[in-house]
DNA sequence: TCCGGATCGGGACGCATGGCCCAATCATTG
DNA sequence: CAATGATTGGGCCATGCGTCCCGATCCGGA
């Protein structure tokens, strides 16, 4: 999304300020909604002056996309990384490890979360968003692919969206739960019963 | 949540619009989203009188929660009502059948899909809600559950709770395509694969 | 038939909030 | 030390909201 050209320049005064908002952004969709997504509110999220946020994006539309894209970024990038890290364990190793990472955003990283999938719904109403909601997803069921080709599954990319669905799936249901801290305990057993029937059949 | 006491009396005049109202609240919260769920909003939806909304309900967070229900409700009905007519099917049928049902439900009701998960999103960011989610998603589960038992599952719980995981994933998969008709096609094989390794294993 | 409470309808007030825009200010460069 | 572009502050105007009110209408019981 903007991943071009960042690092190039070491972001003087003002790309700083970008990301700021971007972030801010991402909260206020989190907390509220993608409602709730106004110049004033966003400015005074990210502690700027409320020109800020009109200066540095066109539209509210334009703000939101970039949010959205660097949510799907981030998001990408921390499986990737924890794929990395797996290198070529077992079935069960993989489903724990996945369903701790998942079990610990929805813990601690829980408006971060809720923004996902706000936007999500959010890309459900407006088409123009769906591009960007399909990128993600693509790109995280391709790393669950690669862990699953390692744990030697029959079908990579029908397991694989499976296994991404049941996560959406399990993480949604942990969010309307009040007791965030036992997301893991209740992910766990979930996600090994998952890969091992997968890899089984 | 509405459901006692219904059919005993003929919904004279008055009953019949709260009906009304909380459908047109659904589709509001769908389309646009809750925080667009105003008084004039949902009123104009019904094609009833601003005053209309404001009679019926004592608050806007009312008007959300019965509509919740209601969602809740027809959707829970709507999977028993398939279950009772699936009888004792064998796995594969009984996986082509719901995939069959949701499919649909993301086809043709999309607008009440949508707002399904944004009264979810909604649900996550208020406690209040939370009760009606997971009273929405147990009954849910449990109808699944009915449906692997007979299919011979050895996890009823754990795998009813995956399905509906998956179920949801996949919903929400489909709600960012812009070709809602090839649902079906997409969801069989997906949850034939699911509950035919589930039963396996 | 008549009555009183329930129901319905339209409108007006006051308030909060939003996007937009412009003039003032600041920082960096040449 | 200007000059240019980035940045800020704040005001303007429109929109939309909840609430309240009062009169019209309906309906079942006395």
């Amino acid at each position: 999304m903007s991943l071009p050209g960042r690092g190039s320049e070491p972001a003087p005064r003002g790309a700083a300020r970008r990301e700021l908002i971007l972030e801010a952004a991402l909260r206020v969709v989190g907390e509220v909604g993608p409602d709730a997504l106004t110049h004033r509110r966003v400015a005074a999220e990210a502690g700027l002056p409320l020109a800020a946020t009109t200066y540095w994006f066109a539209s509210k539309a334009d703000l939101l996309a970039e949010a959205y894209g660097l949510a799907a970024e981030r998001d990408v990038a921390r499986v990737r990384a924890l794929a990395d890290e797996l290198g070529d364990a077992g079935a069960a190793q993989i489903a724990a490890t996945l369903a701790r990472l998942v079990a610990a955003e929805v813990s601690g990283g829980r408006t971060a979360v809720i923004a996902a999938y706000a936007l999500w719904i959010e890309a459900a109403r407006r088409p123009e968003l769906r591009g960007i909601e399909r990128g993600w997803t693509d790109a995280y069921a391709a790393v669950v692919e690669e862990l699953l080709v390692r744990a030697g599954t029959r079908r990579p990319a029908l397991d694989a969206r499976l296994v991404v669905a049941a996560i959406d799936g399990l993480q949604l249901e942990q969010l309307a739960r009040d007791d965030p801290e036992r997301a893991a305990e209740r992910m766990v057993p979930a996600l090994e019963r998952l890969v091992g029937a997968l890899i089984a059949g």
